[in-house]
DNA sequence: GTATGTGAAACCGTTCACAGCA
DNA sequence: TGCTGTGAACGGTTTCACATAC
């Protein structure tokens, strides 16, 4: 158990997976899961899950493996998942109304809140129940209603412009789905949703076809 | 030049956004670049652009740098960019919809041709253009169509049988969309489009705040 | 006996530093 | 001189193997 020292975003992301098959071990009304179990459903090493662990704790019970219950509420509490996390999206064109109706989101705990555009015939219009500011109107409704998480789901050109205007209103994360670098202050966090790169990759698989 | 012998894939994900970057500098009428320019916009080391060309051959001019319409060229068809990608679509949802109407994807190279779904209210109608087929109606029309590329926009239960068509209409390359670890033969590639796991990250980030 | 937690080894990708070449 | 191409050094993640605990 070495705490935050240094921990890799990919064992960050591995809990993730690990959460989403505890949670179908836990519908099935599985108690216990080892391991080696658990790594099977995961596509991962058993070792690979125990060191994963071991930078925020010890969860198991040697000899018999970890309880399904307890253990994904300890990995939703270290992934900050125990909470709702309340999102702000900018860019309401197809993409983003698609996010905006997205129902796994709000199931998980992440909720829209609010929604901005720079068009003035999307603006007063409600998607999902969500209205439709203009972008001035974003500092002072992101203040409001509390919103942690800044969506990004506008044009390539327009998606640096949006990032700075949500670090001013005080946005501390981002997911962005626009395919550009976006530049920030180093407090701020960025995760890319980048689908035409693994589109990319895809083709380059293909083509060059290696199997796999 | 150690040609496919094990090139990792992130190397490849870094020659897309390479290629990102060389298509801006080839707008700008730009002619040349060096490794250390086209890393500084690509926020990467400049001895990695040069190991990642390596894998693939040498493109530049000792002394002078790349040229970069040459480059970008090279790229493309490693990526195997250089052509036309034929797209079926699995799942006409709301995500489904905003990725047949995605405009960067044709502009890319990569047309959406048909699309499936199991509603049958949905059937016969079209989105941006693309008839809506029923499920049963895959293999023929993947077929007759020349589909190279399948697209997963399912809910997560449905993923893996969607999946199973798609392999079994002949399709050897899938980008995944769906929340879930697909299971295929292992001649069939996979890209997954995960952003709950991404949202998962960002949040441990802001819990854990360490930021950055 | 069985499965976890963990130091040590193996592996892999990144960065350095410099030889090679325009 | 300047920048590429690349072997060698480095750093970090994955896997192994076993001591530890139930």
């Amino acid at each position: 158990m070495l705490d935050s020292l240094k921990i890799p975003t990919i064992a960050i992301s591995r809990l993730s997976v690990y959460a989403r098959h505890l949670a179908l071990l836990e519908g099935n009304g599985e108690e216990v899961i080892s391991s080696g179990g658990l790594a099977d459903m995961c596509g991962v090493n058993p070792a690979q899950i125990r060191k994963d662990l071991a930078y925020f704790g010890e969860f198991g019970v040697r000899g018999v493996g970890y309880y399904v219950k307890e253990l994904l509420f300890e990995i939703r509490k270290i992934l900050g998942a125990d909470k709702e996390w309340r999102l702000g999206l900018v860019g309401v064109g197809n993409l983003g109304s698609a996010l905006l109706r997205h129902a796994p989101f709000s199931d998980r705990g992440y909720i829209f809140v609010a929604a901005f555009d720079k068009k003035p015939g999307r603006i007063g219009k409600k998607v999902n129940g969500i209205p439709i500011e203009p972008l001035e109107a974003m500092n002072h409704v992101i203040q409001e209603k509390g919103i942690e998480i800044g969506v990004i789901a506008v044009k390539p050109d327009l998606a640096q412009s949006a990032a700075d205007m949500l670090v001013r209103a005080g946005i501390a994360g981002i997911l962005n789905f626009a395919p550009v670098q976006i530049q920030r202050p180093s407090h701020v966090c960025i995760e890319n949703v980048d689908f035409s790169l693994k589109l990319d990759v895809l083709c380059y698989r293909l083509t060059s076809d290696v199997g796999r």
